[in-house]
Formats: structure tokens, C-alpha cells, sequence
DNA sequence: GGAATCCATAACCTGTTGGCTATGGATTAT
DNA sequence: ATAATCCATAGCCAACAGGTTATGGATTCC
């Protein structure tokens, strides 16, 4: 299985997708149809890019009558920023390990 | 012009160009031999994902002599760190859209 | 000078992906 | 009951992306 965060910047790599992923966001729960209206693409595509955005784990669905309501899930984002700060936390430690060095070199 | 975090995106969505990106962090300025000789691909494969990172602002190059060495840019992160901070804020909007409307009720 | 090394670019191939139309199941409206 | 609406799935297609090999320019080594 690969790993969270790798799901997240795959899912997230197309503008439209992401584009749904934050109307929802914004704006909260929301119906198929309601994305559609102002996705400037096909209900079908639609529908697809909300199946990979909830195997990602991004949105939930609710099922009400024939319509179907999302909405985002923030928390799943938290595998991105865990990356992000651990590339931050390996510059740092470089960093650290420089000032070491340049410590012992000035005894 | 596609926005600043679209290309942050796109170019972290690959998990082998990610995997250099990392190892740049992790371990420092490295040359493209050494980039390749841990990479599992060909060297001009791995050419092509620097120069995307490059086009991305995530890595700088330095040419000495006959070798390329390339390093991390860590501050090129910022637009997905804001992208990412934008709609944790779309969320707490609505939130206190929400007790606001609680609060109205309450009276 | 000639050979070898390092890297970038070009040309090509293949799998993936994002879009479409068509269709059908489930629900609601008439 | 019939028609209409909402959505998901299937099947198809064109574009793109990531890999390969081939090649060549620049530099260093002998």
C-alpha cells in the first residue's frame, strides 16, 4: 500500500478535482447535481472525480432520497502536512549538524 | 499562469520525482550520478524530473565542471503550506458562520 | 590529442488518466 | 402507473506522462 501522503498529492494533482475538493471546502455540503452545476464538466466526471476523492479519503458521502451529499474531510489532510514538515525537519537538522561542525572547527 | 500550489502539486504527484525531492532534503546538495545511482531509473530519466522540479522552484542547480549539483529549496513549499492553511480556514469560516446562526436562534 | 566521464536533449513507446456518451437503478413527481 | 430526476457505472477515446535508448556537447584524465 502506499503511503498516505502519496494518495494525497495524486488526488490532489488535478485542478478540477481540487477545485471540487474546495467548493466543498467553502461552501460545505453539497449535492452531485449542485458540483455539476458549476464543475464546467460532465455529471459522469463529476461523479468519478467525487469516487477518487473518497477513496482518498477527502470527502464523505450521505445518501438522502436519489441525491447524494458531500462534504470535505479536513482531517485527511493531515498526512500532507506531516510531509511537508518533515522535509522542514530535515533541513533543520542539516542545519543543526552545520552548526556542529563549524562549532568543533572553531575550538 | 497556472497558480503557484497547481504546480506544487502536479510536480510532487510522482512518487520517484517526489523520492529525489526527498532524498535532496534529507541528505543535501547531491550530483546527478548520485541522484541516479539511488534512484532506480536512467540517468536521463532522472535529468527529466530534475529539470521539472527545477521548473517548479523546488530544486536550484550549480554547475561545476562536468557535474551538476542540484539542492533542495524548501521555501518553494510555502504556496501548498497556504493552500493547506486556506482550507482549514474555509473551514473554521463556516464553523463560526455556524454559531453565529446558533446564537441568532438562541435569542 | 584521444579516450573517458558527466549530463542534457531528442525521439520514441506505452500505460494511465480525464473527458465524453450511453445506460440503467433508485427515487420522486404527476 | 408513468414520467421525470438524480446519480453511478461501463465503455470508449485522445492527450499526457514517465520510462527507455541513442546521441552529442563539455569537461577531465592519461
Amino acid at each position: 500500500m502506499p503511503a498516505a501522503h502519496d494518495v494525497l498529492f495524486r488526488t490532489l494533482a488535478d485542478p478540477t478535482r481540487r477545485a471540487i475538493f474546495e467548493r466543498l471546502c467553502r461552501d460545505g455540503e453539497q449535492t452531485v447535481g449542485g458540483l455539476t452545476s458549476q464543475a464546467g464538466i460532465s455529471q459522469p466526471a463529476v461523479s468519478k472525480h467525487l469516487g477518487v476523492l473518497k477513496q482518498a479519503g477527502l470527502v464523505r458521502d450521505r445518501h438522502e432520497g436519489r441525491q447524494t451529499h458531500y462534504s470535505a474531510q479536513l482531517g485527511a489532510l493531515a498526512p500532507l502536512i506531516d510531509w511537508t514538515s518533515r522535509m522542514a525537519g530535515f533541513w533543520q537538522n542539516r542545519f543543526d549538524h552545520l552548526e556542529d561542525l563549524l562549532k568543533r572547527m572553531d575550538q
